[in-house]
DNA sequence: GCGATTAAGTCAACATGGCTGACATAACGA
DNA sequence: TCGTTATGTCAGCCATGTTGACTTAATCGC
């Protein structure tokens, strides 16, 4: 045990409860946060609540599809990549990489697996060649979907749980809680969920 | 270039639009996630956005934490020790394993460095001295504090950009999506956010 | 057509933060 | 006293993030 303190008595140098309590008080943190904005922002206090739900909700929304990933010997890192790629097939490496704002080298690890392990396969843009277009297989797809189908099932119960009309709040509030600069991307992403049907637009 | 398909011909092999809309509308799957669960469950395309914009919105939440990380030569998973010990202050090691799911070597390992620069220290706990109660130093408390405060800016926009009354349908929404077991557990642990004040309720 | 730029892939090396397994110490409790 | 519990730690492995440098192929500007 390194540098134990005993029972209570050196505990002064921590920040008990008590002392802690004061400083709240007294220097009435002039931060430049949530100083009650005008429109009555929320309390320090349930916000910090909120941000703590968030942490839980995350960890037990990934944990279905990372107990199914080991199975396949893949991490959380394929299940991202596996997942655009099923959802938005057809996009480009340039879009992984923006998307999950990882470096090059990352994504090329994960997704050469994906690949030789024919999850995923290229393509060749047909207006750009250099383009690389990714698109599940058959085999991708019906991972992506089993790894998925947990998390539905989770955001259906727990959407009904809020009560109705909670979808479109829980979106509104999702979406703001996006980087500004980057809703805008990620609104055209959103927008394409799988080239409709058959493409029959721009793509041809 | 490994396996490149050429620019058309090949893509059989893939799963393109065509076949995938096909598929989708013939297996109509029987799977037993959504299945239109009789209080008529949102469509499963809906889900997965919500799914996306919670992967967007996380990825976003940690992004400032981070960088301010970076510059103490601290990680996430410091944060996330910090955090807990400075909300949730006097919990013991077990408690934080339990929070956080990982490993004692992992949580050894940041704990350690966190005891060793400052941030945290520990008690013995008075009833059960094998017990490590583990509690901020003010200098963790400022860091924890300067740590949320981006996020505390973020929530708050987010929920005001949500609607009034949007906190609370988060807030179930977001318990209702922690693991059915565990929500006792966090509900207790949220229970506990720093001793308040003196303890004078029910914890002297 | 040529040179600069761009999209993608790759090598090498490193850091973080998970993991397992084994084991030590101190304190509790029957 | 002995078994159990709470914590810490050593050693090593793996996944996934990073930087920096470089190659190849294709596009684009001129």
């Amino acid at each position: 045990m390194t540098d134990l303190n005993e029972p209570v008595e050196t505990a002064e140098k921590a920040a008990p409860a008590k002392a802690r309590g004061k400083a709240k008080a007294a220097d009435g943190k002039p931060r430049g946060n949530g100083r009650e904005s005008r429109k009555r922002a929320l309390p320090e206090a349930k916000l910090l609540e909120v941000a703590e739900l968030l942490f839980f909700a995350y960890r037990d929304f990934t944990r279905d599809p990372d107990a199914i990933l080991k199975d396949f010997g893949f991490g959380r890192a394929h299940h991202r990549v596996l997942h655009f790629v099923n959802r938005h097939s057809g996009l480009r490496v340039a879009d992984l990489l923006d998307i999950l704002t990882i470096t090059k080298q990352s994504l090329g690890r994960v997704l050469k697996q994906l690949i030789d392990k024919g999850y995923i396969v290229q393509q060749a843009g047909s207006a750009d060649r250099r383009e690389r277009l990714l698109f599940p297989t058959e085999r991708g797809r019906a991972l992506a979907e089993r790894l998925a189908a947990p998390q539905l099932v989770r955001l259906s119960a727990a959407l009904k749980e809020a009560g109705p009309g909670s979808e479109a709040v829980l979106r509104r509030f999702l979406e703001a809680m996006v980087n500004a600069e980057e809703r805008p991307k990620v609104s055209s992403i959103m927008a394409s969920p799988v080239p409709d049907e058959a493409g029959s637009k721009g793509d041809g």
